[in-house]
DNA sequence: CGATTAAGGGTAATCGATTACCCTGTCAAG
DNA sequence: CTTGACAGGGTAATCGATTACCCTTAATCG
């Protein structure tokens, strides 16, 4: 044989683009061959106890794998008014927060034979309104919330009490709502007894808007903690970073920090707060953690490699899949039906381990 | 009257556990109360040409309002043999790059009233396979490959012609597929020139496993253009981190890379990879961009914040969901079904403008 | 032995849309 | 006046599963 270039190792005829889609087998083509009614097809799939004998089970199984026969999820979902999609609703995947946990809960869905459908809201309640609607069309199995806002269509899902998991962020209207997160105001406390024990003088606070519950408990346990420890005149600085961007952290740290009195510790509700904040801090020629102790929130786990600098409060980015799931399923199992509403996970406390220190960028070299 | 906590502004009656799903209107009340037949709402709704007189169409958009009606997908599916949902099938959501891709993509879909089922496939023929079949059932508009490799359901989707798009990694397969992504041999050859430019010496390489074919184009052509400018016999160690994480990339760096000796110039296939082998230099005391010029490919747009001392090929992410989106287009559009096969994106070079030291990390502080 | 009960399995209704096919007017061209 | 063409709209088949209901057989129980 002779040698050839062995990239593509096996090769396919050309396609051809006309090709009629060779329609996948129906479970009527699977129980012609087995010699069995569709029904009795449907129950060996499913599993139905005593509806079929070995033999038959046998026979079907055996036709299923000789068409490669997979039942159709839309003639499937018809009949029982659900699909087996679960929408999840993220404000925005270019936040690495955001897309850990979307790819914990999809692998998480993957055990269970569910699929995910993502979809950006960025914060916006129209668009999340257009999301709960297409939720409603696909008859999800139920919708996961990554940082909600509140919109007309999300009140009418509450109303209507369909399966609906809110993650990080709790429910924005005050009724009792699935929840999956941190304990916010435990760890925020604990990262104020951290910043005080490093600098009694007091900290600046750059916060993401508070209209998310998550950031509000954030702020306000660490303001708490902090003038329980410092004395409630402590000068706690309190800017709002009326997104939760760091170009927008990045802006504010412009107008608000300046090298000649630096903030000594600085309290980030988020990383992506804190890298831009951090940002500035470098092009003023601090070095961080020496001139200022940074704490953020989320612990990206690109921190170790790219911010070594940045102390966080870690989440738990494996553990929410599952939670997530199992808040799902208590939806559709009347023994946990009104079980705990919340499911709490731990956090970690990550502390800088790295110095390192950044000069004002060079002019561009030209290419 | 009397000013109240104002944090959930609309209150909802508590939620009723034991509610009934109301089940949405049907096709059939939306015509039972406009006085005309199924058929006729089905055409009005989907703007069938000459088929509803004025009158008769406002009857039915209004019936439509007043029960908030919304087509069933699984109907519409089952009919159509086809349903509205695109699967993108990427490695895995925790690396940006498919992050940020996977959120173009999902805009662009939106904007044509398509929904997006994603899945991290972990680079694992398995579980790609899985998700193939598991996009099959769906009888899906398309599939988007991010970061596809060989698998057999790969190739007999190939063989019924499925609409399949392969992004920045083209079809492991030698078979004509549909592809977007950027120009990798044109952008590392002039990595290769700008490196050259700064460091005649020869550069290192770190790469990701070269069964993709991104990586090899990347490699293949960064390796010609170098030898072409400083000569065939110029060093060019290449170094093969078998994932494409940046903890591998760590790991390699650490004992290939010495500070008596380091690379004056190292070239990296991802960003990622970079991250990796830049940790490792600060770690040992190097200077970045002062010892190494470290080029990564992908411009992660964190790297602005957190890496300004990497240069990179930037990616164009917004322009990958809507160049995806023409692509599965293309399918369905006789008139483009022999269009080209491929959409090549532009790329941006960018040039580190930060100079940013580390130390070499101190003991964790203690809580 | 008769009456129950459970296992095994078939028949056909059903879910909610789309669409092929058919029918009725109207109007303009020839 | 006849003939088409076209607008407007209804009837019913169809897509592929699940499942309520029914039937038969065999085993069990008193």
């Amino acid at each position: 044989m002779p040698s050839k270039p062995a990239k593509p190792k096996i090769s396919i005829a050309t396609r051809d683009p006309k090709a009629p889609q060779a329609s996948a087998a129906s479970i009527e083509e699977v129980a012609r061959l087995a010699g069995v009614s569709t029904a009795t097809v449907s129950r060996v799939i499913n599993n139905v106890p005593n509806k079929a004998s070995p033999a038959t089970r046998e026979r079907v199984l055996k036709a299923v794998e000789t068409l490669s026969y997979l039942p159709s999820r839309a003639g499937r979902a018809l009949r029982q008014q659900r699909s087996h999609i679960v929408g999840v609703l993220a404000p925005d995947l270019g936040n690495a927060y955001h897309a850990l946990i979307s790819g914990s809960i999809e692998r998480a869905l993957r055990d269970q034979g569910l699929v995910m459908v993502l979809a950006n809201t960025g914060e916006d309640p129209d668009q999340q309104d257009a999301m709960l609607r297409e939720m409603r069309a696909l008859q999800v199995f139920g919708v996961v919330m990554l940082g909600a806002v509140q919109s007309p269509e999300l009140e009418q899902s509450l109303k209507s009490n369909e399966p609906l998991v809110f993650v990080n962020r709790r429910c924005p209207y005050d009724v009792p709502a699935r929840h999956v997160g941190i304990d916010n105001v435990r760890a925020a406390s604990e990262v104020a007894e951290y910043l005080f024990s490093q600098h009694h003088q007091g900290a600046w606070i750059f916060h993401a808007p508070l209209k998310s519950s998550a950031s509000r408990d954030r702020v306000t346990s660490f303001q708490r903690r902090f003038q329980e420890l410092a004395g409630a005149d402590c000068p706690l600085p309190e800017i709002d970073v009326s997104t939760r961007r760091r170009d927008s952290a990045y802006q504010l740290a412009k107008t608000h920090i300046s090298a000649d009195a630096p903030p000594r510790a600085i309290f980030c509700t988020t990383d992506e707060i804190a890298y831009g904040v951090a940002r500035h801090c470098f092009e003023i020629g601090l070095s961080l953690p020496r001139d200022s102790t940074i704490f953020g929130f989320d612990g990206n786990p690109m921190n170790e490699f790219l911010a070594p600098w940045l102390s966080t409060v870690r989440s738990p980015y494996e553990l929410f899949g599952p939670a997530v799931v199992d808040a799902l399923n208590a939806f559709y199992d009347e023994s946990k039906a009104s079980g705990p509403f919340d499911s709490i996970l731990p956090f970690e406390i990550i502390l800088s381990n790295g110095l390192q220190t950044a000069h004002a960028p060079a002019e561009p070299e030209p290419v």
